[in-house]
Parts: structure tokens; sequence; C-alpha cells
DNA sequence: TTGTATGCGTTATCAT
DNA sequence: ATGATAACGCATACAA
């Protein structure tokens, strides 16, 4: 039998009220005596408060709901990793939600989160949100904080890094490295990050003087199966590719599966840039050269976000966070030429 | 303003038991029309039961909790995949608690689960479970199945692989190929596959007549930092090794860094082979030769045996559920000799 | 087929 | 400092 805080009441004869404002630590009203009398009692009895009751009157909980589309794919461990220790640092319980990139099992679990009251949630989904979802969002007026992409509803911070620019830089790169017929592998067309790092990819060419050319573009899942089929229909249309910028590093990965199928190697004969700077990208060969997210510390900083607005911290300085990133230069990529930029 | 039961009652005009009855899908005693009436308010107010007040009624809920020690750790995301699939597919949600290889938290999510009116728990931990998280598993009633330990306590089943055998297998695999001098890495001295394996590579060597040298043992980390610092250590004793089975992948992947800041090459001036078949082992180069386990099928099978427990199906054939392994052989082990085994 | 009433375990308000 | 009690939203046994 379960013991309730009845049980804790009458074995220390005191009233219910006593026993809750000594288990809620309610700093008056209690006598020492009493407080270290029921405090025992609980110990002895192993008595938990049940969640369920006090979520009924109170309406809350001490929980934030996690979102993601997929976590084998290794950023979403990490990312995770730092939300759930900024939870738990501030008395928070975390709720991961895996929406396996189904839009249904994804409103599911919102809902789920929803009817147990939680607090707040932290939603990433790298394919556009729903209309369902984001009215539903609307409505329930809890606050959430949309990582990597830009949502405006009430209640909500968003936390990114800027993956046009970070494109962008990567493309600057690999034309410093003499690199001129670069291709590019995207996501999921309806990714968010997919389509802004191609922008950065356009931009820079662009601004390279480098005429975009439809051909030296594909798309794949962001898997690294996608990767691999992605890399081969682009490698397979003999397009003159020195180097492809590819939207992320599991698809990178498949795209080392898909060079070595078709006898070619990196950097010989094509280099190969990723995006994340996922724990594999240093330890396949040759090491990827790739951009760093701060991914745990993106996790970490959007879980302090989201209960600084549920505290009433808001952060008054701007809606926004953006996060840094970084080249990580390592053995993907060869230098073409001698080009000196002085 | 949350919408309760009492209201879609009050519009329909009807009382909250004929809509609960609707709610909750009990077949009988209510007429066609009051049932479609009651769902179309339903959708139209986007009513929600609370899950609080719902779980406080009927003492449970369609919750199962899973707890591991690090989702970092590239094993579990593929672990928690299968039973988030399986549970989800039956109805349930799952929690996912990252005990972050602290036996406070852990205990903290355990008790976050009973609070929480959870149907049954899938519990791992590579380290011994502490007496205190057994003893309030027993007194609980919570239906339990533990993956990759062998715990006896009412309500529960145990799910793993032949450890030891793996093992043993592959240091005899490593002894067809030639080897001799055939070291061993260990994971922390606490874990349980660490031991079992561990006793499955004695047993090998006393198969196989070769002395236990106590000098080509090493222990560290579940870690690639870990396997890495490992691997220094013994590589630095220089006792002839040309073999080391390491105990789980990551540790392996720690190995090469180790080789490599060494100036050895694998697998010609050392040969390896790991544990766990993660996605890294056919990613990194040399590929590495590993047990395969089962992961995903394990997760799959764990929530299938413990949903089974709660609804009263228990399997009567047997306790225990022991997975088959499968040695996968790439590139990282060297043939030594031209040894026929006829 | 439908409604009434009770209780689940807790917090919080108002007394004492 | 402590107690009595209403209320939280729902399921369910029992009545009608």
């Amino acid at each position: 039998m379960k013991v309730t805080i009845t049980d804790i009441a009458r074995i220390a004869g005191v009233s219910v009220a006593t026993v809750s404002r000594v288990v809620n630590n309610k700093s008056k009203g209690v006598s020492e005596e009493t407080r270290k009398k029921i405090w025992q009692l609980v110990e002895e009895y192993n008595y938990q408060p049940s969640a369920m009751a006090r979520g009924l009157v109170t309406g809350t909980s001490k929980i934030i709901g996690l979102i993601i589309p997929d976590i084998t794919n290794p950023f979403y461990p990490v990312l995770a990793k730092g939300v759930e220790d900024y939870a738990s640092e501030k008395g928070y319980h975390m709720i991961l939600c895996d929406g396996g990139n189904d839009p249904h099992k994804e409103l599911s679990y919102l809902k789920f989160l929803e009817e147990h009251y939680v607090t707040g949630i932290v939603y990433n989904n790298f394919r556009e949100i729903s209309e369902e979802t984001l009215s539903r969002l609307r409505n329930s007026s809890v606050p959430v904080v949309f990582v990597d992409s830009k949502v405006a509803i009430p209640q909500s911070r968003n936390l990114y890094i800027d993956n046009r620019g970070a494109m962008a830089g990567v493309i600057h790169y690999l034309y410093a490295q003499g690199h001129r017929n670069i291709g590019f592998i995207g996501g999921p067309d309806d990714s968010y990050s997919s389509i802004e790092r191609f922008k950065g990819y356009k931009d820079a060419l662009q601004d390279l003087q480098i005429p975009f050319r439809e051909e030296l573009v594909v798309y794949g899942e962001y898997t690294t199966r996608g990767g691999s089929r992605a890399g081969q229909l682009l490698l397979s249309r003999n397009v003159g590719l020195t180097a492809v910028a590819v939207c992320n590093d599991i698809m990178a990965v498949g795209m080392y599966d898909a060079c070595e199928s078709l006898g070619l190697t990196i950097p010989e004969d094509i280099s190969v840039v990723g995006f994340d700077d996922i724990n594999i990208a240093r330890l396949i060969r040759p090491k990827l050269t790739t951009v760093k997210q701060p991914t745990y510390e993106m996790g970490y900083k959007s879980a302090n976000m989201l209960i600084d607005i549920i505290e009433g911290k808001q952060h008054k300085v701007g809606h926004d966070k953006v996060f840094d990133t970084e080249l990580k230069i390592r053995d993907s990529v060869k230098k073409l030429i001698n080009y000196d930029r002085s």
C-alpha cells in the first residue's frame, strides 16, 4: 500500500496541513520539534507525495519537456544533456520526447506534455513546425524555447546560430583553398537549417562571383544514408567538382561512404566540409573539416532561458540568443593551388 | 483558461459521467447521438483530460520509464529508440531518464517516476545497482525489466546477452588469427558487463592454455577518453602485445587514438576488437571488428516484456530473455601467421 | 441510456 | 503553531 500524507499525519498525531507544510519546506508556522518528527516519519515510511495530487491542485509541475526529431542523430544526445544538466541544477526534471520525425507522434507528445502540466518546453524540429502544433502552442500559454528555428509566439524565445553566415564562411574557406567548383548537399527541403545554409552557399558564390549552377546541388535526408545517396547522385553527374559543402556531419559521413564506393579519395579527389562537429567528425579518416556548433551549450542555455521565463526572470535585453560557430579545420579539404590572399 | 470535463458536460447539457464515458471509449451506455455531440465539443474546445486528475483517481498512467546511465554513449539512443517504438505502438509514452552516471540523480529519477505513477520501468545501469535503489524497487511493486544485468526482484524480468561467451569468442577468434599475446581493456570495475566480459577473456585463455598475465589487463571509464588512457597505459608497458580485446566500442575508439598518438598502426602493429557495434565502428578506419549486440531489438523487446507484464500477459516460458551476439569481422585485426585450423 | 455522488492525495485558505 | 475543510478534475459505483 502506498503511504499518503494522511497516514503520516495520523501517525504523527498532527493534521495533514502540518505535514504538507513540513514536506514543502514552508518556513513558517511549524515548530522545530514537530518538523523533526515528521521528517523522521517521512523517512521511516518512505512517504512520497503524489505528483498527481500535487499537480492537480497546483496546476503545475517541475517538469520541462524537450521535443526533438530523432535521438539517434548524434547531435541530439548532446543537446539533451545540456538541457538536462541545467534543468536538474534548478530542481526540474526533463522529459525527453523523440518525435521520430513524425508530425503525428510529435503532436501526441505535445499533448502528453500539456496534459502533464509541464512548465515549459524546449522545442527543436528541423522541419517546419506544423500549423496545428503552432496554434496549439499559441493557445496553451506554456513558455517555449525554440532551438534553431525562428518562431514568434507569445511566451517564447528563440535560440539559434547564424546558419547562413557559417555556411558562407565554409564556401569562402574552400575558395581560399583554390576551389571553384563547389557542390552543395542539403537536407530535407523543408528544413530550416538546410534552407538557411543553402542561402549562405548562394551568398558566398555571389560574393565570389562564381555563377550558381543548379546541377551542383543535391538534397537528401538528414541521415548517413541520405548523405550517401545524395553524394552518389552528385558525383555521378560528372560536373567537375573539387569540393562539396555538406549540410551536416552525418550526411558528410554518408558522403565519405559514397566516395569510397566510387573509388574516390578524400581529400585528394574531392574535398568535403561538414556541419555540426559531432563526435564522429574527429574520429573518421580523414578527419572532417566542419563547422562546430556549441551543441551542449545550446542545450544548457535553452533550458536556462526557459526556466528564466518560467520564474519570471525574463531577459530584458532581447528575444533571441544567437550562438557563435567556428570552422574546425581538419583533414578533409585539399589546398588546390598556391593561392596567396596576402 | 483550461477547459475541463465539467465545461464540456455543461455545454453539452449532459453529466460529467457521460462525457467521461465517451472520452474513455467505454463501449456501452451512451447513445450514438450524444457520443457524436460530445466528440464534436471536445474537438471544438480542444478539451484535454488532465493526466493529473486521471492519474489521481486511477492510480496509474500510460507511461513507462527508461533509466539509463548516459545518453551520449551511442549505445543508448538506439536502445531508447527501440523502447520508444514499442511503447508508442502500444499507446504508452516513454519518459527517458539519464542518470548521468550519478547514483543520486538516478535515484531522484526513480522517485520521480514513482511519484508519477509510471506503470513500468526499463532499467539499465552498467554499474552495480545500489542497495537503496534496489530496495526501493522491491517495495514499489512497479514491474521492471532490467537490461544487461541480473537482478532478481518480484515483478521483474531480465534481458541480456551472453557477455562472457561473446568475449571468449573474441579471444578464440584472435587466437585463430595467430595472436598469442592478447591484452584486455575493461570498463569500470563495478560494471556488470565488464566483469562478465573479463571472465570470458579468462575462460578463453584457459581453454587455449595461454597463461593469464596481469600486466596485459587495464581498466578505464566507459568513454573514448577512458579507452585512450587505458590504451596508452597498456601500450607503454611494452609487454609484446599483438592484439587487444576492448570492452566496448567507444573505448576501442579511444584505443585508436592511443595508437595514433604513439605512432602505431592498426592492424599492422596491433590488432583491436571492440564490443557493441555502434554506428561509429564501421565509420572509423580501419573498420572496427567488433561484437554486435542487437541493441535496437533489445530495447524493443524489453518494452515488449514490460508491457506484457503490465497487461498480465506474463511470459510463462521463463524469467529471462537472452539475445544472441555476432562477431562482425572487419579490418582491425591482422592475421599473424598462416595458421590452418583445417 | 443517463445522472448523482464519492473519493483519489494534495495545497491553500481561513479559523482557532 | 496548528487544524478543519474546500477545491483541483476526473473515474466509477450505484441509482434512476
